[in-house]
DNA sequence: GTGTCGCATCAGCTCTGGCTGATATGACAT
DNA sequence: ATGTCATATCAGCCAGAGCTGATGCGACAC
């Protein structure tokens, strides 16, 4: 079943900058310098979408000096890829099924 | 990898009604009326909903007489659900090797 | 035919959310 | 202490997206 807080994360998941970042940070850990390399992106608008990310939950910071490192927390993503995976499951079984609602 | 076509895609997920739609057909096969009924939305703003979901490939529909069913299209969120699945692998890998780019 | 019902589309309003420049903070170098 | 650099926060602008009422269209019933 998927709650509220799944939405929630799909949302944060829904941009195309932060899907970006989310990719690098997928196969490298990160500072915000690099972050701005890699994108092209302001480093304001960039911390902006850092932080939503933060909250989120879907990456964690590590300060290193004046630096700050950005790590992608797993767990996650695992959990909303099973989710929608269960849910697919669930709609291959209705699909082969045929179960349909009567319409009136 | 994630492509934008990924992002296009997560963005037609992360609104709250379009998610409840998809939770609902993954289970039955409804038309419009039954997902009325079910959500408490408007007729015009659920319609709106489905075109989304039909123009991004999420489901698809099937002419009844006056009625139209909708059924989801498991293979898409299969596909989604195996990206990210991959995505949080990867970041898995990377965290317990602990890769990071130097700064500077 | 007329009426009703299921569904889609259109036009308009509103509000969220992403982007920006300016600014604040805090760490390092000199 | 002064300057520079990495990062975060703030205030404001603007486009996009969701919700609505009104309307159009096609299928069925009579």
């Amino acid at each position: 079943m998927l709650t509220s807080a799944d939405t929630d994360l799909i949302r944060v998941l829904g941009d195309p900058l932060r899907l970006r970042v989310v990719s690098l940070l997928a196969h490298e850990t990160l500072c915000t310098t690099h972050l701005v390399e890699e994108t092209g992106a302001r480093q304001t608008n960039l911390s902006n979408h850092l932080r939503v990310l933060r909250e989120a939950g879907v990456v964690e910071t590590e300060p290193c000096g004046r630096y700050t490192y950005y790590r992608l927390r797993p767990e996650v993503l695992e959990g909303l890829a099973g989710a929608l995976g269960e849910l697919a499951a669930t709609a291959r079984a209705t699909g082969a099924a045929d179960r349909r609602r009567p319409c009136a």
